[in-house]
DNA sequence: CAGTGGATGCTCT
DNA sequence: GAGCATCCACTGT
């Protein structure tokens, strides 16, 4: 991979054609910012095409039809009738993967994230899907936004940092596998160690 | 810390 | 009507 920082929106869209779980690893230590506000990449889970545990399993939904278009935009949808979950569209058009984005250490912004969020605690800022959709402003309306253009910014790390694989939170299906990925010795993690 | 339960809305069967 | 890719407050060690 390229690793100059500086990332264009064709660049971004190639890496993100890959299998969705290196995409998910890879994502891990990136910097994501909405509007300015936002942070590293720390904790990051890979969702299948053919995985029991995706929303694309069984087909296309009006729920899901953002995970069938093209790579590089969000799919945004409602958790537990109070939250907002943010992913990024991977692979070949129709090929619906996406990787959960679960946690941000806050590197930008932070106050404005501390008055959405109305908490102090950096570490309580974005460790979690919801938390980290409400640090940064994002909901349904978000649904199928670009990533590749403004208010978005995507920002890849010098070098990549070193990552830990580990089981998904939360699924009751394909609970086994381990394609939650997270910054090795991350305290702003959702969960400070993998379920056993 | 660990475990439990409630809030709350939408999707799909 | 069931089941959530969650968070928070509360309980008990």
């Amino acid at each position: 991979m390229n690793r100059d920082p500086k990332v264009a929106p064709t660049e971004l869209s190639a890496f993100l054609e890959g299998d969705v779980r290196e995409v998910a690893r890879g994502l891990v230590g990136w910097t994501f910012l909405v509007h300015g506000a936002g942070g590293v990449i720390v904790e990051t889970e890979a969702y299948r095409f053919d995985d029991p545990a995706s929303h694309a399993f069984g087909g296309r939904t009006p729920r899901n039809a953002t995970m069938f278009g093209p790579s590089g935009h969000l799919y945004v949808y409602r958790s537990y009738g109070i939250h907002w979950c943010a992913n990024v569209v991977c692979g070949a058009e129709g090929v619906a993967s996406a990787v959960l984005l679960r946690a941000l250490q806050p590197t930008h912004g932070v106050d404005d994230m501390r008055t959405r969020r109305g908490v102090d605690d950096a570490r309580l800022l974005a460790a979690g899907p919801g938390r980290l959709t409400q640090a940064l402003g994002l909901s349904g309306e978000n649904d199928g936004d670009d990533l590749g253009v403004p208010p978005y910014e995507l920002t890849m790390p010098p070098q990549p940092p070193e990552v830990v694989a580990s089981t998904r939170v939360g699924i009751t299906r394909a609970i086994e596998q381990p394609w939650r990925y997270t910054l090795a010795g991350s305290t702003f993690v959702s969960r400070p160690r993998p379920r056993p």
